[in-house]
DNA sequence: GTATGTGCAAATTATTTGCACGAAG
DNA sequence: CTTCGTGCAAATAATTTGCACATAC
């Protein structure tokens, strides 16, 4: 109740998400800045930035961590995972774990209200394995 | 092979390495660099972060994402995971858990050469817990 | 002596923000 | 019409890098 702040559905809004939604690259801010630029040209990425902040805020998208100094986005709220490669940055999923991890206990163990967590796999892809190959 | 670089021990790179050791908190590289000043005065941020990426890459620390634009590092390298507090940003250790995760599932099912994994729960703190409550 | 590391400052990269104008409700 | 959102540009924040000098080996 503290957060009922008046959401206005504007087109940069609607197309940010549509696009982030499609996409299945887990997208950087700027890189989904350039798709959505194709739909509106006079978008800004401070406008990018501020709707995946927004989404990722009310829950209707995960921001993930990289590492790399640069967050991705996620529109798909299913539980799943990811994995990325070292080498050229790119993010899958990874569906096929069981659902083992226990919330519950960390909050026992630590004594943190815990909120969920974020498991990530790294890697090197099948593209960039290729390319050591071929040295 | 590729990467047989003669590493000197300076005292910078020491001193480093043992404030890092000895930190229960996962320093960002500006909080290690306070704590290493004290015993180096003249000693740059930049040596700091020289330093630390050496450590990571050579697998003597490990560089935690944050999903706060910096991260945080660790030199503890036996299996164990991560809680951070959205709130405050601390990150505390996690190390009740099996070892549940079988990255040669993920490798079969993404093609990846996969390498490890992170795992963090994310959640608020009892500091944080604190703190609201008093409200 | 020579290659590697450091301090310093400037450069780079990602992200955030102030402000005047625009559009949703 | 009023509030919330946008575009633009400037500001921040974290990290990286070039260079001349210092130091480990």
């Amino acid at each position: 109740m503290a957060d009922t702040v008046k959401q206005r559905i504007t087109s940069q809004r609607r197309v940010i998400l549509e696009e982030l939604r499609k996409s299945v690259f887990h997208p950087t801010a700027a890189e989904l800045y350039q798709v959505v630029r194709r739909r509106l040209p006079r978008i800004s990425l401070g406008t990018v930035y501020r709707n995946l902040d927004l989404l990722a805020r009310s829950g209707m998208a995960r921001k993930l961590a990289t590492g790399t100094g640069q967050s991705r986005f996620d529109a798909n709220l299913e539980a799943h995972y990811h994995v990325r490669c070292i080498r050229c940055g790119r993010m899958d999923d990874v569906f096929s774990l069981p659902e083992l991890i226990l919330d519950d206990e960390v909050a026992q163990e630590t004594g943190y209200e815990i909120q969920g967590h974020e498991l990530q796999f790294v890697g090197i892809c099948p593209a960039c394995q290729q390319k050591s190959d071929m040295k």
